[in-house]
DNA sequence: AGCACGCCGACT
DNA sequence: GTCGGCGTGCTC
């Protein structure tokens, strides 16, 4: 009699033994069905062995093993087991989230009808700039494993770098994998790939496609038959039996990390799993991750520098107003508007970023001191003119605008604040005969809409845009040469530490959407620091300079990459119950905490009642990983095991990204 | 997480 | 007398 091995989907860090005749060491990743409580489960078979460490006589027979597709091979399953201890998620859990919907419920999707191959284009190459052509050839010469980071700022280049790469390694006969941050931009590159690639089976692969397309795609890959995996981070999961070749792109960003469930990093999985198969990575961006461009300058990872811009233009010149000296017009500036007006003039568009949707954060009484609270959330609720609503943007609670103050009484409760609808009135007036448009969550709420607004961009319908980070990626504006930044002082005092990172990077990313295509584009950040550091970075362009001096400051307060964290997190309807949960599972982890690891107190988030809970969180930290992670090990299942009200729910967030 | 079992309140 | 609340405990 035979044992199989199961890791079922539930909540239990365990895997569940039955009893099976006619096995082999072939069944091992193929799903099976199961008895499991009182009733059936579909599983996956990670072992078949002999003896089980349970007694037998609690052994139930499997119900069938599914032998309809292949089964997942041994680096897939090992790629689960690593994210599952990593990052202390039940390896069911794990493996469930990492299969399409239709094969976790043991469904096979329909033959898909075939698709004619394209003709293969000849298609002329575009020529590589030197340093591209360096990178295309160091990538090509790694032999197994190497991690590159590609640092270039927009327009130089990058993703031909990609292309010639994944050229290279499908000549070779073998698979490439790419992941992109979001959904919205796989169709752009998809269209680019499939162009360059007009033979190969290209697999799209993120939460936007179809079930049946979805379980395909992943029989593809599974199968062999695709050459190219293009998607978002589900996609680093993907069986892929003759990867040769990983590219992240975009590595940077935030939405590589998923913030629920299983919360991993897909891009820290992709250079896991490029070791694990001993292939190549390629990590993409013009502002990279901290703890990426720490490795590249520390010599773990390779850095592939794209100086020059492969389009022949100049990099924009970016310039700061200092808005202490002056009063603000509308919230900006005279040089902003000048410089407003001067585009109008030309016929050119302009930009104004203003990462704050809604007409005003918040509606105050100035009698009372009432102000528009959200009664659900630790935060106000923002003032939409556009509908005349006041309305949380963390849960979506909203009500009509009042006239007077619920409070006193008092008539004269006004706006405080600005927001994109209130800088779009304000331009309107200011510039009557100009075409305004806002782009953000609210005008651009679905694809529609979102698509519609693009176009008109584009046909040049549009003088000034005023947009929130929405408009900030893989978006290219043709007639755009200027851009206007108000408002970003806020970010640079931020408690969080990420925050001078991610406020770079985004304004890299916006400035660069000013002077594309011969005309010179101009950046003006409105700021009560002129001589801030990070600005004066971003002036020079010089991203480097930028990453060293925030690097300097980790390592001087010990903050990653210089240590590792884990956050717990517990919610509750009371803030009491989670700050207990989080004290008790403190003192839980003393006894397993060696010297190189800190427990930080307990403390509530800093939105600490989001949507009627209330969060609290606990902070862990090592300078080295290995101790952090021999703690979480034993920690998570006396987590576990940790009295706590029905009402509570917590997490573990290894490597958070957000607090 | 489901889903059982199990012991106390208001219903035909 | 029973339907049903959700507390506790288990799932190979």
């Amino acid at each position: 009699m035979s044992i199989v091995r199961v890791a079922l989907d539930v909540p239990l860090p365990r895997l569940f033994d039955y009893q099976a005749d006619e096995v082999a060491e072939s069944d091992i990743g193929c799903r099976a069905r199961v008895p499991f409580g009182s009733g059936r489960k579909l599983g996956l078979i990670v072992a078949v062995a002999a003896a089980s460490d349970q007694p037998t006589e609690k052994l139930k027979p499997a119900d069938a093993i599914l032998r309809d597709m292949p089964p997942l091979p041994a680096d897939w399953l090992a790629l689960c087991d690593f994210c599952s201890r990593y990052y202390q998620h039940p390896l069911g859990q794990v493996m469930a989230f990492a299969l399409p919907p239709l094969l976790r419920r043991g469904k096979l999707p329909r033959p898909r009808k075939v698709s004619g191959g394209g003709t293969p284009a000849a298609k002329s190459l575009p020529a590589l700039l030197p340093e591209q052509q360096a990178a295309v050839q160091a990538i090509h010469a790694s032999g197994g494993f190497a991690a590159f980071l590609l640092h270039g700022v927009t327009g130089s280049g990058k993703t031909e770098v990609y292309l010639r790469a994944i050229d290279a390694v499908l000549a070779a006969g073998k698979q490439a994998l790419m992941l992109v941050p979001e959904i919205a931009l796989t169709p752009q590159l998809e269209q680019r790939v499939s162009e360059r690639f007009p033979t190969a089976c290209i697999v799209a692969a993120h939460s936007g496609v179809p079930d049946a397309a979805r379980a395909r795609g992943f029989l593809d890959a599974l199968a062999g038959r695709a050459d190219i995996v293009l998607g978002t981070r589900l996609s680093v999961f993907m069986p892929l039996p003759r990867l040769g070749l990983i590219v992240v792109d975009e590595e940077h960003d935030a939405s590589f990390k998923q913030q629920e469930g299983l919360r991993y990093s897909a891009r820290d999985v992709a250079v896991l799993r490029a070791k694990q198969l001993d292939v190549p990575i390629v990590l993409g961006s013009a502002t990279p991750a901290l703890e990426t461009f720490h490795h590249a300058i520390s010599g773990r990872y390779r850095l592939l520098e794209l100086r020059h811009r492969a389009v022949a233009e100049a990099p924009p010149v970016v310039r700061m107003v200092d808005t202490r000296k002056e009063k603000l017009q509308d919230g900006m500036s005279a040089a902003l508007l000048d410089a407003l007006a001067t585009r109008l003039a030309r016929g050119e568009q302009s930009l104004v970023f203003l990462n704050r949707r809604g007409y005003a954060p918040v509606l105050a009484c100035p009698a009372c001191g009432w102000i528009s609270r959200c009664q659900r959330c630790a935060a106000n609720r923002v003032v939409h003119l556009a509908d005349k609503r006041l309305r949380c943007h963390h849960c979506g609670l909203e009500a009509g605008i009042p006239r007077a103050c619920p409070d006193c009484g008092n008539q004269d409760i006004h706006p405080f604040g600005r927001g994109t609808q209130r800088l779009e009135a304000a331009l309107g007036e200011r510039f009557p005969q100009a075409r305004v448009l806002r782009i953000d969550r609210d005008s651009a709420s679905t694809p529609k809409r979102w698509q519609a607004l693009l176009a008109a961009i584009h046909a040049g319908e549009a003088d000034i845009l005023i947009g929130t980070q929405m408009l900030a990626k893989g978006h290219d504006f043709p007639r755009l040469t200027l851009v206007g930044v108000v408002g970003a002082d806020a970010a640079l005092f931020a408690a969080d530490f990420r925050a001078p990172e991610r406020l770079f990077a985004q304004l890299m990313q916006v400035g660069g959407r000013s002077g594309r295509h011969d005309l010179p584009g101009e950046v003006l950040i409105q700021t009560e620091h002129p001589a801030h550091p990070l600005y004066r970075a971003l002036a020079e362009h010089d991203y480097a300079a930028f990453a060293r001096a925030q690097l300097d400051e980790r390592r001087a307060a010990g903050f990653p990459p210089f240590s590792f964290q884990a956050l717990l997190s517990a919610e509750a309807p009371e803030i009491g119950d989670a700050l207990a949960y989080l004290a008790a599972a403190r003192a839980a982890a003393v006894p397993l905490a060696d010297a190189q690891v800190s427990l930080y107190d307990p403390v509530p988030m800093r939105l600490f009642r989001l949507k009627n809970r209330e969060r609290a969180q606990l902070l862990v930290e090592s300078t080295s990983r290995p101790a952090l992670q021999a703690l979480l090990a034993a920690w998570s299942e006396r987590l576990r095991a940790l009295k706590a009200p029905r009402e509570l729910r917590w997490h573990l967030d290894v490597d958070p990204l957000e607090f």
